[in-house]
DNA sequence: GTGAATTAGGTATGTACCGTACGTAACTCC
DNA sequence: GGAGTTACGTACGGTACATACCTAATTCAC
C-alpha cells in the first residue's frame, strides 16, 4: 500500500533530512546545511526553527573569528541531551547498564555482579536491574522521564515480538517477562529485550568498520553467531539464525568430547567451546608434564581464564590446545564462509581474550580450506558489546519514531 | 547524505504511488485510486494524465452496468505492453529466452539446445543467444527498441558489477563479456548477467509464497544455494554466498566418494551431487542384483534421469540410494538451518525431479537433528527458474529507473 | 417516462511549501 | 572608513494538494 501525502509530508522529509545532517557534526550553520541538503537556506531555517521548538536544536552565538570575510553565521547544534536511552546486559556474571544521549555518547554506566540468590526468584534479578538503572540516571542527573527507550540483552531464547524470555538455561530466573516488566515500570516506557549475542552483533556493527555484511561469533562455553546482511541483523524465521553451536559437522566422525555440565550443548559448541578447550588443555598439560597448569585447570570456574592467560604467556601446552581448538573452530568459520561469504567475521566472547594469537592460528587453518577465507577480526567492544548493541537498538527506535518522517512507500 | 526536494518531488512520489497501485489490479478508476492512496481525486487525476502522456496508462470507456447507482467512473488501466524485458538462461544443456511485458507476463519464449561446437569459440554461443532473442521479439511482434532491459543467467562465477564471467567450468566459451556484449549490441541496452543459481533464487522468490527469508538449493552435479534475507538476495562480499558445494562437513570422516569428472567439485557436492547419487545407485543395484538398472546406469549422460525415473517407479535399489543421498544432504540443510533459520528451503535442480519422495526422505533425516527443521518445498518453476529470475531482475531495474521517484534519503 | 438519489468529472478557491529576489546586518581586508 | 563578502529576514511567485461547488451520467422508484 504505497501512500503519498501532501506538502506537510514534504516538510517532514526535509526537516528529517536537516536533522540527520545536523546529527553528524558538532555544530554547523544554516547555509552549510542548505548546501549539503540541496535546499534553500529559507527552507532549512524553517526546519531549524521547528526543530528548535521541539527542543532538538540549540541556536548558538555566531563565531566571530571566521577566517573568511562576511557576516558570521549563526551556529546551530543538535541537542543530543534532549533525550536519553538505556541499554542493559543481564548475564550470570554481570549486570551492566549504560545510559547514552541521542548522539550515542555514554553519559553514565554501572556494572555489578548479579545477586547470588538468583535462583530463588526472578524478582531479585529484576530489582538489581532496576536499581542499576536508577543509579545511572542519578549519576547522570537525568529524570526518569528523560529516558526515551530502553533495551536489554540476555543469554537465552527470546521472542523478539513480545520480549518474553522463552528459555534461558544459564539463568532460569529471567524466564518470562520479569525483566521487561520491571524495567518498563521503572522507566514508564516499553522495553525491548533480545538475545545477548544478537544485540552484541548490533553493537559490533555500530562501532565496526561499517560493513554491509558481517558475522559475529561469540566463542565461549557456548557458541553463537549474529548474522548481519545488507547492514541489518538477520533474525531468522524463528529468531534463531546464527545458532552455530548446533551446527553438526560430524556425520561419520566419532562423537566429540563433551564438557561436564552441558546437557543443552549443541554438537559444535561441545566440540569447540571453552569446555572442550579446557579438556584439551588438561590433556596437553598432562602429556607435557606441565603440572602447574594442570593444577590450575582443576578449578572449573577459572579454567578458561587460566588457559587464556597461559596462551598469552606462551605456555606450550596451552598453545597446543589452542592449535587443536582453532582447527576445529575453523570448520565452523568455513561453513559460515561457504553459506554467507561475509565481509568480515568478528570473534568475541571469552575465547577472544586469547588475542591476536587466536586469529593467527585460525587463519592458518582457514588457509587450508578451498574457499578464500573471510577477513577475521577480534571484537572491539569485548564485554561492552551487548550494552552498546542495546543502546544502538534503542537509538534506532528513537530515530524511527521521533526523529524521522513517516515512510513514503509501504 | 539525505537530500530533500520541492513540490516537484512530491508529485513524483504521488505519481509513483498511483502507478504502483494501478499495477496491482486489472483496471480501476480515479476515485478508487484516490481512496487507496489517501489522495484527493484531483491529485490522482493529474498523476494519471501525466502517466497517460508517458504511455503507461490507458483510459478506458466507462462501464455502464455498474451495480450501484451513480455516474460510472472512467476506467484506467496500466499499459503493461508499454515496455518489455528480456530474460535468458545459457547453460550447456539449453539456451532459453523469455520476453515479458511490464506486468511480468511472458509474451514469448524460446528454448533451444546450444550449438555443439561451443568450445571452438564463444561467438557461436553468443550468436545462438542473440538469434533466440530476435526470435522471441519477432514472435511477439515487438521492436528491438521496445526492450527496456535484459538479464542473463549462466552457470559460473560472475562479477555482478561488470557482468563479466570470471570462471565457467562447464562452458568455458562464455568466459569474459561475450554474452553481455552480444546481447547489448542486439538490444541497444545495458545487459545484466549473473550466476544462474542466484537468478533462479530470485525467480523462485518471485513466484513463491512471498517469504522474507528463503534458501534455494540447486541440487545437481554441483550443489549451490541462493540466500534470501529480508526479501532480497544476499550476494556476499565476493558474490559467493550460498556456495554450499564447498561446505566441508567431514573433518574426521573418510574422504567421500568422488565422481569421475570433478576436478573442481567441492567436498559437499562431491558427496551429495548427482555423481555420488549415481555411484550409490550402482552400488545398490549391484547389491540387489538389479541388472536392468545397473546396465542403464552405465550410460553417464543419462544416469541421473535413469535413477530419478527409477525412484518415481519405486525401484528398491534406487530408493536405497535416495535414502543415503538424502541422509548426506540433510547435513547441509542442517547447516543452512543453523546459520540462517530460513522461512523455507526450496530444493531445485535435477534431483528435484524425484518429486515429493525426495522431500519425505529429507524430512525424516532432518527430524533427527536437534534443531527444528525448516519447511521444505520443491522448486515451483523447475527449469524455468533462471529465465523467470532474469525477467524479475530486469523488471526490478525498470521499476527503479523508470517507474519510481528518486529515493528520499540516501 | 420522469424525478430523486448517487456517484464521477471539471473548475475555482484556499492553504502550504519551496525557491528566488531584494534589502539589511555584520564582519574582514585594504 | 569604504569595498567586498556572507548571512539573515521578508516579500513574492510557482506548484502541489485539499475542499467546495457545479455539471454529467447512471440507477432506481413511482
Amino acid at each position: 500500500m504505497p501512500v503519498a501525502a501532501g506538502t506537510r509530508y514534504m516538510r517532514e522529509v526535509n526537516t528529517a533530512a536537516v536533522l540527520t545532517l545536523l546529527r553528524t557534526v558538532e555544530h554547523t550553520s544554516a547555509p552549510e546545511l542548505a548546501r549539503q541538503a540541496g535546499l534553500s537556506r529559507q527552507a532549512v531555517s524553517r526546519s531549524l526553527s521547528d526543530l528548535g521548538e521541539a527542543g532538538l536544536v540549540e541556536f548558538l552565538a555566531p563565531v566571530r573569528s571566521g577566517v573568511g570575510s562576511g557576516r558570521p553565521a549563526q551556529r546551530v547544534r543538535f541537542r543530543a541531551e534532549a533525550g536519553h536511552v538505556l541499554g542493559a546486559s543481564v548475564s550470570p556474571e554481570r549486570i551492566r547498564v549504560g545510559l547514552a544521549d541521542l548522539s550515542g555518547r555514554v553519559v553514565a554506566a554501572h556494572d555489578t555482579p548479579p545477586p547470588v540468590s538468583e535462583e530463588i526468584g526472578s524478582e531479585v534479578t529484576a530489582r538489581a536491574l532496576t536499581d542499576a538503572a536508577h543509579r545511572v540516571l542519578a549519576q547522570a542527573r537525568i529524570e526518569v522521564g528523560g529516558v526515551w527507550h530502553a533495551s536489554i540483552g540476555v543469554p537465552g531464547i527470546v521472542d523478539p515480538a513480545t520480549g518474553r524470555v522463552r528459555f534461558a538455561p544459564s539463568m532460569p530466573g529471567v524466564t518470562g517477562d520479569v525483566l521487561i516488566r520491571a524495567l518498563g515500570e521503572a522507566t514508564g516506557r516499553e522495553v525491548y529485550l533480545d538475545n545477548d549475542v544478537k544485540l552484541a552483533t548490533v553493537g559490533e556493527l555500530w562501532h565496526g568498520g561499517g560493513h554491509r555484511s558481517m558475522v559475529l561469533i561469540h566463542w565461549g562455553e557456548r557458541v553463537g553467531a549474529g548474522v548481519v546482511v545488507a547492514g541489518a541483523l538477520h533474525r531468522g524465521a524463528a529468531n534463531d539464525a546464527g545458532d552455530l553451536g548446533y551446527l553438526d559437522l560430524f556425520t561419520d566422525a566419532p562423537a566429540p568430547d563433551r564438557g561436564e555440565d552441558d546437557a543443552f550443548l549443541g554438537a559444535f559448541e561441545a566440540w569447540t567451546g571453552t569446555g572442550a578447550f579446557a579438556a584439551l588443555g588438561r590433556e596437553a598439560a598432562r602429556e607435557r608434564g606441565d603440572h602447574t597448569l594442570l593444577t590450575r585447570l582443576a578449578r572449573p570456574e577459572t579454567r578458561t581464564a587460566t588457559l587464556v592467560a597461559a596462551v598469552t604467556d606462551g605456555a606450550p601446552a596451552a598453545l597446543a590446545a589452542l592449535e587443536e581448538i582453532t582447527r576445529r573452530f575453523a570448520q565452523g568459520v568455513g561453513a559460515v564462509r561457504a553459506l554467507l561469504d561475509p565481509g568480515v567475521v568478528v570473534v568475541g566472547g571469552p575465547m577472544a581474550r586469547c588475542g591476536p594469537t587466536l586469529l593467527t592460528a585460525l587463519r592458518a587453518h582457514l588457509r587450508r580450506q578451498r574457499l578464500d577465507p573471510p577477513p577475521l577480526e577480534l571484537s572491539r567492544l569485548g564485554e561492552d558489546a551487548v550494552v552498546q548493541g542495546a543502546l544502538r537498538h534503542s537509538l534506532d527506535q528513537v530515530e524511527h519514531t521521533r526523529l524521522r518522517p513517516p515512510s513514503t512507500t509501504g
